[in-house]
RNA sequence: CGGGACGUGGCGCAGCUUGGUAGCGCGCAGCGUUCGGGACGCUGAGGUCGCGGGUUCAAAUCCCGCCGUCCCGACCA
């Protein structure tokens, strides 16, 4: 490819509303190009670059045995409401109607499509296992995308599905996709970790997702010091600290004007956060639950969301404690009647005397201790969890990390295939749910993940697995034939040896294609210029390292390919 | 959706407080000089100042409304 016919505006000045680097830096050596919030244009630096994800992915499920095919994007609502997403995705999915006035959708997964199309196919126990996947565009309708392909509206996704016969295969499947994941992830040289994670809106039990370690990931995960725990950090439960034994104060109530939050408590009565039993009220499709925990921690709602599943649990508003009669700031939980439920985190455990509302405006208790002065129906997992707490493994201490999520595998089961009646006749005549396994990759945000992991100050530096070319070859003097002439041997010499380069033929001073050739970052530069060729030499550079070399012009193809296998 | 900011040639910005001529750098075109880390000179093209309304003799500038974009929160590949 010559840089005369290449389509790759750069920019010099990154545009302002890119803040984080590969967005900035996607724009500016001109891989994207953005139409609306959200949706982008690829350009064909960036396609080249999609591109060789997509063939590493095809590669990897070809070989762990799935068979590529293309759904539709444009999907009937019935089965989206068979199985409740259509209500589920609400706004974040596109809807539309046709001339006919039927309600259509655009897809932000294809489990209702496939679901049906192989249930109609394969009838019997001897079609399964099937693993049936496709790389095309999804879209959901973000509530704010941002970061330039990081978080978008319309977004290429490989995504796969296994159908199996029980829940046995089921976890066989899955197991083999986890694999091919690794080693997808491994093939693209990207740093990035493997954890336990949140279902989200696709459900089902097992689940994990595939993170790319990056400042700007969205997504937090809790990491053992010692590496033998990863969560995400919605589905991390720290250990519980062992039940204190410590004398019983008496419950006494002290007068606390004015102090409705827990630091205000902590303040007048000088006393540790940790040592006030934080109350909170929550409603849960109607019925009133008090969540306890220790008053410095935070009660995680996406693990209440998760205990409460189907009801809806939202935190009490000031109508709330109006309506039932609750002092805001100065609930405890002594005296609750029975219609509340009463949870506790396990931490909860492991404290007494605690300090706690009275249950009247500007009162607290102190002694306050379980079950004398309260009762705790369940003792669960609540707490949102933060650095240092304590491995549920083997008691190291937990650290936070931030992460994007490249990844995601998940155990459906017969979470869709129930809903929508896909059976198959198994061997001994009866009709099963087939059990299904969903396996998601983000092809254009992993493009992205990888900038975000591979990028310095002048610009991208891809792993070879990535670039978009190989190498580049720049001619320092375009004014001087022979140089030109040299640069097109070279050319012509490293794409014989195997290497996809590029020619930058531009009319242009060597200080702006170097300046590209970094900012676009391909891993290895070839210099060509009347200095060298004097010498019989041309100038190599690695982009990864920066380092430079020299090598015989005669040489130049398989110096060139030497170097380039040293990239990353 | 709640909170914050921004919208002026392709990109980055100034001008707005205190209404009166639209300006700078980069990029782009032509000519010349340069030519191994974003060269230089001269000449030139290019702007409904986001959109609509209002105030005013006069609006990029003041007022109202709308739209768009970005950042912080709840969602996800």
């Amino acid at each position: 490819m010559r840089a005369t016919q290449l389509f790759a505006p750069t920019l010099r000045d990154a545009p302002a509303e890119a803040e984080v680097p590969s967005h900035r830096l996607l724009l500016r050596a001109g891989y994207i190009r953005k139409l609306m919030s959200g949706v982008y244009t690829t350009l064909p630096l960036g396609l080249r670059a999609m591109r060789r994800i997509e063939a590493i992915v095809r590669e990897e499920m070809d070989a762990a045995g799935a068979q590529e095919l293309r759904m539709p994007i444009v999907v009937p609502a019935e089965p989206w409401k068979v199985t409740g997403r259509w209500q589920a995705y609400g706004d974040e999915m596109f809807k539309l109607k046709d001339r006919h006035d039927r309600e259509l959708g655009l897809t932000p997964t294809h489990e209702e499509v496939i679901t049906p199309l192989v249930a109609a196919e394969l009838p019997s126990y001897r079609d399964l296992p099937v693993n049936l996947y496709q790389i095309g565009w999804k879209y959901r309708d973000e509530i704010r995308p941002r970061f330039g392909l990081l978080r978008v509206r319309e977004l290429l996704m490989k995504d796969a599905y296994s159908f199996d016969r029980d829940e046995d295969g089921m976890r066989a499947s899955y197991d083999v996709m986890l694999e091919a994941y690794r080693r997808i992830f491994d093939r693209l040289g990207a740093d990035y970790v493997v954890v336990e994670a949140d279902a989200g809106q696709i459900g089902g039990d097992v689940n994990h997702e595939f993170l790319a370690s990056a400042d700007v990931g969205e997504d937090l995960y809790v990491a053992c010091e010692h590496g033998d725990y990863l969560a995400d950090l919605e589905a991390a439960t720290p250990r519980a600290p062992e039940p204190a034994a410590a004398p019983a104060e008496d419950l006494t109530e002290i007068h606390t004007p004015g102090a409705a939050t827990i630091d205000a408590v902590a303040d007048v009565l000088g006393r540790p956060a940790s040592e006030m039993l934080k109350c909170m009220l929550f409603d849960a499709s109607g019925r009133t639950v008090a969540i306890l925990v220790p008053g410095d921690r935070e009660v995680s709602e996406k693990k209440l969301a998760k205990l409460f599943h189907p009801a809806l649990v939202r935190r009490f508003e000031d109508g709330d404690f109006a309506t039932h009669g609750y002092a805001k700031g100065y609930v405890g939980p002594q005296g609750l009647g029975e219609d509340v439920q009463i949870l506790a985190d396990h931490m909860v455990r492991a404290g007494s005397n605690w300090v706690t509302g009275a249950n009247r405006p500007d009162f607290h208790v102190t002694g306050a201790n379980s079950p004398r002065d309260f009762r705790v129906d369940r003792f669960e997992d609540l707490v949102q969890i933060r650095e240092g707490d304590v491995c549920p493994n083997d008691g190291g201490a937990l650290r936070i990390g931030r992460g994007i999520v490249m990844g995601h595998t998940y155990q459906l089961g017969s979470r869709y295939s129930q809903p929508l009646k896909a059976t198959f006749v198994d061997e001994d005549g009866t009709e099963q749910p087939y059990q299904m396994g969903c396996y998601g990759i983000g092809i254009s945000r992993t493009l992205a993940a990888v900038a975000e992991q591979f990028h310095d100050d002048a610009g991208l530096r891809w792993p070879r697995a990535v670039a978009p070319f190989d190498a580049v070859v720049v001619p320092t003097n375009m004014d001087q034939p022979e140089v030109v002439e040299a640069a097109e041997r070279v050319y012509a010499g490293l794409r014989a040896a195997g290497l996809d380069a590029l020619l930058d033929d531009r009319q242009a001073t060597a200080g702006v294609k170097f300046a590209d050739a970094d900012l676009m970052g391909f891993p290895v530069q070839v210099v060509v210029g009347k200095r060298g060729l004097e010498a019989g030499t041309i100038d190599l550079k690695l982009r990864a390292s920066g380092e430079r070399s020299q090598a015989d012009f005669d040489e130049a193809p398989g110096a060139v390919r030497e170097l380039w296998e040293q990239a990353p």
